[in-house]
DNA sequence: ATATTTTTTTAGGCTAATCTAAATTTTAAA
DNA sequence: TTTAAAATTTAGATTAGCCTAAAAAAATAT
């Protein structure tokens, strides 16, 4: 029932490439998304499939077991446990915390993450607005659109991110936009699809397309 | 310059047995120390030698090199101050907290430990009054002795332990004791070498000679 | 419907870390 | 000082995780 630091890599990019397509994932997608070769993916998977992770057929893919579900759920739950106690308590920047939580995520104890949690305070939320699964695996779904979603003039609350580079945290900061403010839209424009946004009620700020599209939003009222 | 989670268990494993014998080290008692085989250890002797963690000669033994005392005290400095933390913080017994310490010991990050430090208030003993070696590798020596050898009536104030297992642990609270509390020796009984121990001025207790020479104090005064 | 391209699997090999069994060296005893 | 015992190393295997190159299957294009 414990599983390699290995293996949990594996189970949780299956689960994250599960969560956009939701077909069976391919060998290819799974070799692309670790940085490894499809021939080294096709060994992990008959290990996985031996331990009942996973179903898998030869050449049409692969698809969680609830057993496998659960377990990406977990690691991703101590994932962003551990990135808000370095953020909040150690106080890391967002853009400094996803390398070390990578090795976090893999110690073993469930003691540990229920006494981490309580010390947070049961968070919901990690530092990039990505939610927290729940002791029993469940984690609510986002209400957040992509700003370039909405698509409209008015007043937006930014709530996360889909991009978690270094790089575009950094340039958020730089405009000095955490989680929690307030973002105006005041317009856009037609060409290039590139937002004028009033942050805070105070600086105007141009955001590209690809950034729009890389940051989340609910609309005020 | 970064050593595998084996490696980093190896050299710490050198390192304690050098704290006793001071000679050069057996292949045996490594062995023996990390429950393992000798061909197992000749093998890793060759790596870290290689690597040039230890001086190694075949058939007398090893030692550490000064990068591979450097080796030993950062990870030991690391399983020290995520003991800490996990008493401190997370409330955990001290007798918890061992085995979650081993595995935390290996992640790798200068800067979170520079910032647990920090977060902690820069502590100089773990939860077991082990001294902990500061960024350059620097730790004070205890000016601690077994209360076996103060063999003397008198007050004295626990300041660690030898056994760090928790049996022995979880028996020392049972009796009310942690560090920093008063013994105030009594009597010595000559045939078993078992002492009667007043606690904290209120609570008398009988220890034998196994339990004395495992807990460290300083005489008051 | 057949040929070409892409994806996936198999075959065979490598390294780190482990083991058991056998050989060798050192140490201790007679 | 020879012999027996203990410690250590070497030899030979195993497993997890990874690789490249070749073969096979599936998907796509003609
Ligand atoms: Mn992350
Ligand atoms: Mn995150
Ligand atoms: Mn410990
Ligand atoms: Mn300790």
């Amino acid at each position: 029932m414990a599983f390699s630091f290995t293996e949990e890599n594996y189970i949780k990019a299956i689960y994250k490439l599960g969560e956009m397509h939701h077909d069976a994932i391919s060998t290819n997608d799974i070799a692309a998304k670790l940085a490894t070769r499809a021939a080294t993916v096709t060994d992990m998977l008959k290990r996985l499939s031996d331990k009942k992770l996973i179903t898998y057929q030869r050449y049409h893919g692969v698809k969680l077991t609830e057993k496998g579900r659960k377990t990406a759920l977990a690691v991703i739950r101590k994932h962003r446990l551990w990135e808000v106690f370095l953020v909040e308590k150690l106080k890391f920047r967002w853009d400094e915390v996803h390398d070390i939580a990578e090795q976090l995520e893999h110690i073993h104890s469930d003691e540990l993450i229920r006494k981490l949690d309580q010390f947070l305070g049961k968070p919901k939320f990690d530092p990039h607005g990505d939610p927290i699964p729940d002791e029993k695996g469940v984690m609510r779904l986002s209400s957040s659109t992509r700003l370039s979603d909405a698509n409209k003039k008015g007043r937006y609350i930014l709530t996360g991110v889909i991009d978690h580079s270094t790089l575009f945290l950094r340039y958020l900061s730089d405009l000095k936009l955490k989680l929690g403010d307030e973002l105006e839209v005041q317009a856009i424009n037609e060409y290039d699809q590139s937002y004028k946004v009033m942050i805070n009620k105070k600086h105007p700020e141009f955001l590209s397309k690809q950034v729009v599209t890389n940051i989340l939003v609910q609309a005020i009222k």
